[in-house]
RNA sequence: CGGGGCGUAGCUCAGCUUGGCUAGAGCGCUGCGUUCGGGACGCAGAGGUCGCAAGUUCAAAUCUUGUCGCCCCGACCA
């Protein structure tokens, strides 16, 4: 392609509301263009590169024995309600009416839908396992779409199912699609790292997700230093700590008037005290019980964990009513004395119990209590007290006795066994070889395919653009004359693009007449990563430069010789990737 | 949703505090000329309902209210 021909509208400065690196670049690069919060246009340059990505997927896939299917993204919305998702995803999934006053919405992801397809269709074991994938757009009205593509709320997923007959064949789709994954990411030149995940929302037993180190991420995932251990925060697990040196003769606790006092730090700040002094009292409703969960003030509660402790049944935080009544104050000023007897579950952190002394809430309005002793003034053992792991890891915190080491990173993909979550609510059912009627086992499996294209430059650039794996760069090649008013470089540069291109090279050719510095900032902006420059000073002398954009200097090559160079460079490259 | 900020030319922004003359700059864009290997220069131009609506006023980009949009921070979002 010829760049003259083409909509690359490339910007000097960077835009006002870009703030990380890929969603900067994105912009001036000429990749994409914003349409309004969250939802992107992609212009010929950023299409491209989607195209690869979504090219390396589909073949990847297909490898793995999955079928491309399509499915619509307007769902009715009675599918939803069968499996309840319509209240769990809430506001974030996009609702309306259609002029006959069905309720739809616009397919946020494609569980429901696939499952319909599947109890349909499926009826024996004879046809299964089977996969079924799609790459489509997806919508989920984020409430706070940010970092460009990184978050939006219209995105291109890939997203796939496997049906199973069986848990051992489950674990064979799974794998399956784990090693694709791995292959996937490989191919489009990422640094991913793989962690084990919870499942959450979606439901299930078992996950794993893909993610990509860097700084704009916004996942959070933990290893150990020497690497045997991965999880994402919402998984990783932490070991109890050690037991403080307990205080001789502490006194009983005290009250203090601390009014109107309902935060940590209110309380800290008033008494002069440190947040990982405090002990802080979270109560929360499941249905008809009440469960309170104690952690010390310094750290988060994990909701993944509580769910876990409860028996996979989410709780939620209690009401301004039920807090009063279980804790007899005003919120804020809860304290785990006493709770016991009031609640079905009593939930310590291990960080609370290896306290020897807090401060806690008097369960008393604008009063704290010091001199707080857990195991005196609150039972860590009982038939409703349980001390475990409820809180998220935090720096110094070790895993099996291994020092964890955090770091931000960008989830690209997840892999989830679901079970019979959905199968067994909208009946996706089967005769087995024996005649009797079995629920289909199910997995589902996701790529984030623009959040590929983002983590891929937000890991690979430098400052004067993006530098490309050559697997999913826009082009392979770009062809630079510096002088395209000079007959000879035109006709130079013009016959050596031709060649590339009938050796079904990618590329590119700049053939505008602007001048060299210009067209340099542009070829280094865009980031093709192979460049033939023809100029005069060279063409006369029958030469031309070759130039990795990832390399300071280049290298001289003959008219002649250049396009079988740039042939070999190519194979370098992928060869580089693909190992 | 709670808190904060911003809407002035295609882009980045100034002007607003203290209302007043033809609403500005840089970049980009068009034409001509000179330049021509790392974002050149000169001359001449095009381009703005100052987000929208109402109000105050002799007079509003500027003050007030409302509204819409966008961005940032926060809250168990894949």
């Amino acid at each position: 392609m010829k760049w003259s021909n083409l909509l690359i509208p490339t910007v000097k400065e960077v835009p006002a509301d870009a703030e990380v690196p890929s969603h900067q670049l994105m912009i001036r690069a000429g990749l994409m263009r914003k349409l309004s919060s969250g939802t992107y246009t992609y212009l010929p340059l950023g299409w491209r590169t989607l195209l690869k990505i979504m090219g390396i997927v589909r073949e990847e896939m297909n490898a793995a024995g999955a079928q491309e299917i399509l499915m619509p993204s307007v769902q009715p919305m009675e599918l939803w309600q069968q499996t309840g998702r319509d209240v769990a995803y809430g506001e974030t999934m996009c609702r309306f009416k259609d002029r006959h006053g069905r309720m739809n919405v616009l397919a946020p992801t494609a569980e429901e839908v696939v499952t319909y397809v599947a109890a349909g269709e499926i009826n024996s074991y004879k046809q299964l396992p089977v996969n079924l994938y799609q790459i489509s757009f997806k919508f989920r009205d984020e409430f706070r779409p940010r970092f460009g593509v990184l978050r939006s709320r219209e995105f291109i997923m890939k997203d796939a199912y496997s049906f199973n007959a069986d848990p051992a064949s489950l674990e064979v789709s799974y794998r399956q699609m784990y090693d694709a994954y791995c292959r996937i990411f490989k191919r489009c030149g990422l640094d991913y790292v793989i962690v084990e995940a919870e499942s959450g929302e979606m439901g299930g037993s078992g996950s794993h997700q893909f993610t990509v180190p860097c700084d704009s991420g916004e996942d959070i995932i933990v290893h150990t230093e020497d690497g045997t251990y991965a999880a994402n925060i919402e998984k990783a697990g932490v070991d109890p700590l050690p037991k403080q040196p307990s205080v001789a003769h502490v006194p009983p606790m005290e009250e203090i008037h601390t009014p109107h006092l309902g935060s940590i730090e209110a309380v800290c700040e008033f008494l002069q005290s440190r947040p990982e002094q405090m002990i802080k009292t979270l109560i929360f409703s499941q249905g008809e019980n009440v469960v309170v969960a104690v952690l010390r003030g310094d750290h988060e509660l994990n909701p993944e964990k509580l769910t876990q402790a409860l028996g996979g049944k989410a709780a939620e935080l209690a009401d301004e009513a039920t807090i009063r009544r279980i804790s007899g104050a005003a919120v804020g000023f809860a304290g785990p004395m006493g709770m016991a007897e009031k609640v079905s579950h009593l939930l310590i952190d291990h960080a609370v119990a290896a306290m020897a002394v807090g401060i806690a809430g008097a369960n008393k309005t604008d009063y704290h209590v010091k001199n707080v002793v857990p195991g005196r003034d609150f039972p860590l053992e009982g038939q409703k007290v349980r001390v475990l792991d409820i809180r998220n890891a935090v720096e110094g915190d070790r895993h099996q006795g291994k020092k964890l080491v955090f770091k931000h990173g960008i989830e690209v993909g997840q892999v989830f066994k679901l079970g019979t979550k959905y199968s067994s609510k909208l009946g996706a059912k089967f005769l087995d070889e024996s005649g009797a009627e079995q629920v289909c086992l199910m997995g589902c499996y996701g790529i984030g395919i623009n959040r590929i294209m983002a983590s891929a430059i937000e890991i690979r650039n430098d400052n004067d653009g993006i530098i490309w794996p050559i697997s999913i760069a826009p082009f392979e090649v770009l062809v630079t004359s510096v002088n395209q008013d000079d007959e000879e470089v035109a006709r130079t540069a013009e016959a050596i693009y031709q060649e590339l291109c009938r050796q079904n090279m990618d590329v590119l050719f700049d053939d505008r007449r602007l001048r060299g510095g210009v067209k340099f900032k542009d070829a280094d902006l865009i980031g093709i990563p192979i460049r033939i420059t023809v100029g005069k000073r060279g063409v006369t002398e029958g030469k031309v430069e070759i130039k990795l954009r990832r390399h300071e200097n280049s290298e001289t090559a003959t008219i002649d010789e250049a396009v079988a160079r740039v042939k070999e460079l190519i194979g370098q490259l992928y060869a580089e990737i693909n190992g």
